[in-house]
RNA sequence: GCCCCGGUAGCUCAGCGGAUAGAGCAACCGCCUCCUAAGCGGUAGGUCGCAGGUUCGACUCCUGCCCGGGGCGCCA
């Protein structure tokens, strides 16, 4: 036969098969069969159990209407017109016209090979076109420690980076800093109170100010550095506030006379000292918890670039800009979105959305072809803002794309942990990946779909036992670092390339079952990528360790005979790679001894 | 009121329009002189929230309703 990749290795058995029916049905195209025009599409499935062969297409059933012929019938057609296949054992007409596709043991023991090939890029996908992507998530105000909610879009936006990449994709991680909001002058003005108050001056400390321990650290930090040189008595800040009873009210002028009474440059060493240290320990515990970024990109600096009047001229072009009471609004509610939204205020600032359209335009500006967004379920209201925005700067808002995360509820002895921001009694970040460690934690948050609300059960994370997911795949991957240690120690070694000789002699249950799983991982990565669902990835995974520990109880691998043994040892060295690598794609670590 | 997410085994959830709806936990019965029992094998467990519709075919798509969670600002 022809080989449809012509000098080129066929990596994954499911291409090749797809090539073939493409071949056939373009033949019945050509002959007449099929009507011709459009490039056929193809469905092309694993089946569900092994009795109906390894993979089944439906083009039968879907043609069926437009060839004017029985699917069965057709079904027989289209199979006397599949190119012959060294991969391909046989086909079957089943059911109400489902073609079936039964491998020939070599298509399935070439996986082995091929992944020993490839080592440790197995699954590696091949670039694909207009692959630039850049990928927002986390993006919390930094204005104190991130908290467990924070969690689960950082490990579901660092995971679905890592499987964008896998999956061919040019992937930039990008954190927004929101550095220029009143929610940082709310929290600039917390921390000079504590500072204040550290000199010894006690000015009432408003509910809605950042009640945390780590203000006083920062405030701390800011007095050893600067002294007592912006120190206020308790009559001087009250003097001229406007204490009424409303507490935005409230905090807002307490910003205003923070402001007055240090001048501006006294006033940002508060601003900038909150900032950098929460910035710097937002850093930190992401890096600790495996999540990195390409890009910290700053609210601020879209003023400072001119880039946030660049949107706004161009949404006022586009004809979508209006004044009204003062304020100028941007006509959203033609634009698809519910209401007009105003993009610059009767003070004369903008809002955090004109940041948003115009961090938007950055980002295509910057080449991207897709911008990501990962955010909490609560932002849910920003798609049609932001898909509004895109058609009112002349994009195309298929290039935006929103993610929204749910919500994510700890439990703890079966009961719901309860957490409340306000009263700055929520678990962090930090205190959870001590807690469970880091790897649970991240195999955890993305167990589930994002679009599904998360019980995340902390016993259970913690659990050293088979009950937990993450150490039942963990522990595959160390048994077989296990008794590749164990082969050390004696006098047989592996040999791979006596074994991929031998490849033949894998004819076990358990061995065509795991060669099949293993084939499954590059299609788990594209399902995964395309579907932005790295919890396809987490359940593949444990499928994964199943078979393997199934087969590792059903048979010794360190046999005496060696061409079965390397052959094994090449079966159980393909599934460390799958294992590894897709545990690394969603930050959890391949322990090598537990 | 409007919008988003969910409703599948006792519990937590997979299921990308296909064939007999799956997994883990919990329950019950078994398996270590043998490469790590953090493991394996088996049994039992279901009107896929309800009602219509589209389709050769619906857990999957559409509409309505019921139930649960969340969101609606010249806040960020």
């Amino acid at each position: 036969m022809a080989s449809p990749f012509p000098g080129k290795e066929i990596r994954v058995v499911k291409e090749h098969i797809h090539e073939l029916l493409a071949q056939s049905l373009l033949h019945l195209q050509r002959d007449g069969v099929l009507p011709e025009g459009a490039e056929p599409e193809i469905q092309l499935e694993r089946t569900r159990s092994p009795e109906h062969g390894e993979f089944a297409s439906n083009v039968a059933m879907v043609y069926a209407k437009a060839a004017r012929k029985p699917p069965r019938e057709l079904a027989q057609i289209i199979i006397d017109r599949i190119p012959r296949s060294r991969q391909v054992d046989r086909l079957e007409i089943a059911g109400p016209g489902f073609i079936n596709f039964f491998l020939d043991p070599c298509a399935l023991t070439g996986v082995i090979k091929d992944v020993l090939r490839q080592r440790e890029a197995y699954g590696q996908l091949p670039q694909t076109a207009r692959n630039r992507y850049t990928v927002e998530f986390v993006s919390a105000n930094p204005t104190g420690p991130l908290h467990v909610g924070h969690g689960r879009g950082a490990a579901y936006g660092a995971s679905l980076a890592n499987i964008l990449e896998a999956a061919g994709y040019k992937v930039q991680r990008e954190y927004y800093v929101n550095d220029n909001g009143r929610q940082m002058d709310i929290l600039a003005t917390s921390v000079w109170l504590r500072y204040l108050e550290l000199c010894g001056e006690k000015v009432p400390f408003p509910l809605n100010g950042y009640q945390g321990d780590y203000i006083y650290d920062v405030a701390r930090s800011v007095r050893a550095d600067h002294g007592d040189q912006w120190r206020f008595t308790r009559q001087e800040v009250e003097d001229g506030l406007c204490a009424g009873d409303d507490a935005e009210i409230y905090i807002d002028s307490l910003i205003a006379r923070a402001r007055l009474l240090m001048g501006e440059e006294g006033y940002r060493v508060f601003f900038d000292a909150g900032l950098d240290s929460i910035l710097e320990d937002i850093k930190e515990d992401l890096a600790e918890f495996g999540v990195r970024f390409n890009l910290w990109f700053s609210e601020r600096e879209l003023e400072e670039s001119g880039a946030l009047q660049h949107a706004i001229d161009r949404l006022r072009e586009n004809g979508h800009l209006y004044e009204r009471d003062g304020a100028t609004w941007f006509r959203a509610s033609e634009l698809g979105d519910e209401k007009d939204r105003v993009v610059i205020r009767e003070n004369g600032r903008t809002t955090y959305f004109t940041s948003d359209i115009a961090y938007f335009l950055n980002k295509l500006e910057r080449g991207f072809d897709r911008a990501i967004y990962v955010l909490g379920a609560d932002h849910h209201g920003y798609v049609a803002r932001l898909q509004a925005a895109a058609r009112g700067l002349r994009e195309d808002p298929g290039r935006l794309e929103i993610l929204l995360v749910q919500f994510a509820v700890l439990f703890r002895q079966g009961k719901k942990v309860q957490m409340s921001t306000r009263s700055g009694q929520f678990i962090t970040l930090r205190e959870l990946r001590e807690e469970v460690t880091t790897d649970a934690s991240r195999f955890f948050y993305v167990m589930r779909s994002h679009e599904q609300h998360l019980d995340f059960d902390l016993d259970l994370a913690k659990s050293r036992s088979s009950e937990n997911p993450v150490y039942y795949i963990q522990y595959a991957h160390a048994r077989i670092c296990s008794v590749f240690r164990n082969l050390e120690q004696s006098d047989a070694r592996h040999n791979e390339a006596i074994g991929e000789v031998a490849l033949d002699l894998l004819t076990e249950e358990h061995e065509v079952q795991m060669m099949r799983t293993i084939s499954k991982f590059p299609e788990t990565i594209d399902s995964a990528a395309r579907l932005r669902a790295p919890h396809m990835l987490a359940h593949y995974l444990h499928s994964v360790a199943t078979d393997l520990h199934s087969y590792y109880n059903a048979h010794q691998f360190l046999v005496d005979d060696e061409n079965l043994r390397n052959a094994r040892l090449n079966l159980v060295l393909a599934t460390r790679f799958v294992l590894a690598r897709g545990l690394a794609l969603l930050g959890v670590s391949a322990p090598e001894e537990m």
